[in-house]
DNA sequence: GAAGATTCTTAATGTAGATTAATTGATTTT
DNA sequence: AAAATCAATTAATCTACATTAAGAATCTTC
């Protein structure tokens, strides 16, 4: 286990990397995001004070997704491999009721369902991420983002 | 730990219902889903022989999801709250990387290739279940399914 | 095995969100 | 601070998929 502190735009784990780790963030803000065959980034999680940050796919093989500082952040990594093997199967669980929860609604709800529902996720955070990060959190172009939203306010 | 045996159609767990178990597939097939507010059903996942089906929700509250077998089926079924605290974290580990991709797929491919996915994730079953359930997995409906199908073999 | 219910397909029309492009504002670089 | 790059909004057009509807095929049930 070892802190270490990373500057805003950095990033701290590249696809196709294998020495895997997971990062528990302290302080700062961090996002995971994978890239499509077409070049499109799509932010797979957001991960602010607290949270905590692995590649799932990276502990059979390659990483698949890309980690970057939105913030300058000070974090603490440890060795995903043997750190996994004694984690709580019940903090595992929750994570994955969380994504349960995430492929149903992109499969379910409409974009500004799915909006509301991020906010509900991370409240603290929608000011300090770019609209455009938000977009591709919601699997949406930031254009249908700032349309949905201005059609939301108009109709109250 | 028990054997139970169910007949197609029968509806294994419903959503709200407290006492849930871990179910494995030893002969037959189950699927689990959800109903929006629109009384929409989304199938979240399929499980023929050898796979493990518990919905992730219900460790904490009510559970979220149906599961009802699409065969008559022989089913082991273990207690989730005794069963989940000593489960592999690495086994878990699988089961969220199986649904990152999953998330990231609904984000960013098309129905088509979504489709060709799930032929990939469950080559076995495209047979035994009913068209209208796998548009249901894909976040698609039956019609636009039976479309794309007709146009990818068109244009070959 | 006829009657009904359910499933699959095809087609017409509708709509959410993509794409493209132009404008403005904010950040970074020099 | 001007220049350059990047982010956000608005608007016009386009497209993938939804909705509605209808017919054919398959599966139940009496």
């Amino acid at each position: 286990m070892k802190t270490i502190e990373v500057k805003k735009g950095e990033i701290i784990q590249r696809r196709g990397e294998l020495n895997s780790k997971i990062y528990a963030v302290e302080k700062g803000l961090l996002r995971t995001y994978s890239i499509d065959e077409k070049g499109r980034e799509h932010v797979f999680m957001f991960a602010p004070e607290g949270w905590i940050v692995t590649d799932a796919s990276a502990v059979n093989g390659p990483c698949e997704l890309f980690i970057e500082a939105l913030e300058d952040s000070t974090l603490c990594t440890f060795n995903a491999e043997s750190e996994i093997a004694n984690a709580s199967p019940l903090a595992l669980m929750k994570r994955i009721a969380t994504l349960q929860k995430r492929a149903i609604m992109l499969m379910s709800a409409s974009a500004i369902e799915r909006y509301h529902d991020f906010l509900e996720t991370y409240p603290d955070i929608v000011q300090r991420v770019p609209q455009k990060m938000i977009a591709s959190y919601l699997g949406i172009t930031p254009e249908a983002l700032s349309k949905v939203k201005g059609e939301s306010v108009k109709s109250k």
